[in-house]
DNA sequence: CTAATATAGTTCCGCACGGAACCTTATGTA
DNA sequence: TACATAAGGTTCCGTGCGGAACTATATTAG
C-alpha cells in the first residue's frame, strides 16, 4: 500500500528483478559505481544488438564497425578502423576479407603506398547497413527516452568532455 | 600561430593522434554518436585494466567481478554474479572453480537448497582484491578529473537515471 | 506419490579472438 | 646503393568464450 505506490520503489524493484538484488548496490553504492555504470550501460546496450547481428545477418562486430566506418568516410584503410574502434588488426583483417568475399566492400591498392589497401563500401554493403542500423537507432532512442531535452543536452555535453579528455590518460599505465 | 594556441584545437588534435582522424566524427557527428561514445568510453576505460589484471595478477575478468561482487556482499551464489554482470554462467562457473583452487574464495552448499553454492571471500582473495582495486580507482579518478564538481554530480545523476530505466527496454527485441 | 517443469551449476565442444611472428613496402641513414 | 627500422596487412596458433546438452535438486500439478 505504501511502498508499492512509490515510483522509485517500482524502479528499483524492476532493476532487481532483471539484474538481481545486488545490481542496485553495484550501480550506486560502491567505490567503483561510476565506472560500473558506464560499463553496465555499454554492455547491456550493445551486447544484445551484436548477438542479433550475428544471428539474423551473419555480421560480426568487426564486420559491422567496418561497414559503419566506411559509411562515414570512404577509402579508409584497415588501420583507420583499428584505431577508432580499438579492435586488433587481425580481427579487422579477417572481417575485411570476409566482407569482400560477400561483395559488401571492395579493396584496392593505393598507388602512393602499396602496403595500404583503401576500402570502399559496395551497394550490397550499403544495403545491409541500412537494414541493420535501425536496431541501433531504436535502442539508442529507447535508452535516451527517459531524459528530458535539457538532461539529454547536458549528458551529451559532458560525455563529449569525458571522451575528449581520454588521450591524456588512456595509455598512461606502466 | 593561430590554431595551435586554440585549446580546443589541441584537444581534437590529441584525439586524432591517438584514435585516428575518424574518431572526431564518430564521436560527435554521426547518427550513432551517442551510443558510440558510451561504448568508446567503456572499452578504452576497462580494456587496458583487464589486460593488466591478466598479465600481473593472473586474474580474468570473470575472476575479478566475482571477487569484487563478494566484497560487496558475502554469500552470493554464481547466479547472482551472472545476473549483475551479464556474463554467461559457464564462464562464472569456471572462474569460481579456479578461484577456489587458488584459495581465494570458498564454496559450500546451502542446506535449504542443495543446488545453490554460496561463495565466501577468503583472506587471500580479499588481499588480492586490495592490490587490484587501485588500478580501477586511479583510472576512474583520471576519467572524471576533467569534470568540475557540478558536472560530475549532474553526470552521475543522469547516468543513474539511464541505468535505472534499462529494465524497460533491455530485453524488448524480438 | 509420481510425473512434468524449472533452476543452480558443470561439462562438452566448436569457434572467434587476439598476441606474436611473418611478409611486403616505405622511410631514414650513410 | 645498401642496410636498418618502421608500418600496413596476413597468417599461425593457443586460449578462453559461450551456446547447448547434461546432472542434480526443487517445485508444481494431477
Amino acid at each position: 500500500m505504501t511502498k508499492n505506490h512509490d515510483p522509485s520503489f517500482n524502479i528499483t524493484k524492476e532493476l532487481a528483478d532483471q539484474f538481481g538484488t545486488l545490481a542496485l548496490k553495484m550501480l550506486t553504492d560502491t567505490e567503483l559505481a561510476a565506472a560500473w555504470r558506464v560499463n553496465f550501460l555499454a554492455n547491456f546496450f550493445t551486447g544484445p544488438i551484436y548477438a542479433e547481428l550475428v544471428d539474423r545477418f551473419d555480421l560480426s562486430r568487426p564486420g559491422f564497425v567496418i561497414l559503419f566506418s566506411l559509411s562515414q568516410q570512404d577509402g579508409l584503410v584497415a588501420r583507420d578502423v583499428c584505431l577508432v574502434t580499438g579492435l586488433p588488426k587481425n580481427s579487422i583483417s579477417r572481417a575485411v576479407t570476409e566482407l569482400e568475399a560477400r561483395g559488401l566492400i571492395s579493396r584496392d591498392t593505393k598507388d602512393s603506398d602499396k602496403r595500404a589497401k583503401p576500402l570502399t563500401l559496395e551497394p550490397g554493403g550499403r544495403k545491409l547497413l541500412k537494414e541493420v542500423l535501425p536496431l541501433f537507432h531504436t535502442r539508442q532512442s529507447s535508452l535516451f527516452a527517459v531524459l528530458d531535452e535539457a538532461e539529454a543536452a547536458e549528458f551529451h555535453r559532458i560525455m563529449t568532455k569525458l571522451v575528449f579528455a581520454m588521450p591524456n590518460w588512456v595509455n598512461t599505465e606502466g
